[in-house]
DNA sequence: TCTCTTTGCATAGACGAACTATGGGAGTGG
DNA sequence: CCACTCCCATAGTTCGTCTATGCAAAGAGA
């Protein structure tokens, strides 16, 4: 074997994650799936949360209290943890959600430079 | 001791910090000391690039083969390892930009929906 | 001359987020 | 009953960035 895959981290740009989460349970409270589907779906298949990814990163949400979570039935007649945002965790999506923005344009700053 | 104060980090959007600098030097080669400055700069303060990021950062690009050192002498007469970039370094910078307008597009149309 | 600041390189270790791999359970459709 | 999709979860690894620290030499100022 020669090696010729080279391995495919970083699907997605580190450190957004907790933000798309926030940013998709503000519209409707969602279980873990539904909220991964989400994502996807609105992303065009660009971005793919990971299992592995999408739920320690809800249980470090839970415990910092930006989630509360509740079992109850899916569509699809199957128990379900259902996440729903907190005060604390609207806050959080703002703050996020500027910071990201002043991230990235400041990038995009040091990229658009000739 | 009651921890108000809780830490800073994340500074930059993580897994851009390579971008950024194939970007810098692709406009001329530079030292280190120099890139950081120039980012810095360009960004209008928002981005700070830690010696202790960068110099690894040269390390494994150098390890790559994306950019090539040499040492000189600075323009305040000290001496520098300077910096520049390969083909495949100019390539990567290709790569690398076109992964980053993919992946921010994505994360913004999630972010977009009401 | 001595010391302080700035310039400049570099590494060791800690830290934390995301990934891989794996496990299980419970409905649905053939 | 068997495969498939849905749905949750964790252990362990990997990897990039940060903190902390060290060294060294030029220039400024006292």
């Amino acid at each position: 074997m020669t090696n010729t895959k080279t391995k495919n981290r970083n699907e997605l740009l580190p450190g957004t994650l907790e933000m798309l989460i926030l940013k998709t349970l503000s519209i409707e409270p969602m279980h873990g799936y539904g909220i991964a589907q989400h994502i996807q779906l609105l992303s065009a298949q660009v971005l793919t949360i990971e299992e592995g990814s999408l739920y320690p990163a809800l249980q470090r949400m839970l415990i910092k209290g930006w989630v509360l979570a509740e079992w109850k039935i899916s569509a699809n007649h199957r128990r379900a943890r259902f996440y729903k945002l907190t005060t604390a965790g609207k806050n959080q999506l703002g703050v996020q959600e500027s910071r990201f923005s002043q991230m990235s344009g400041a990038i995009m700053r040091v990229m658009k430079t000739t």
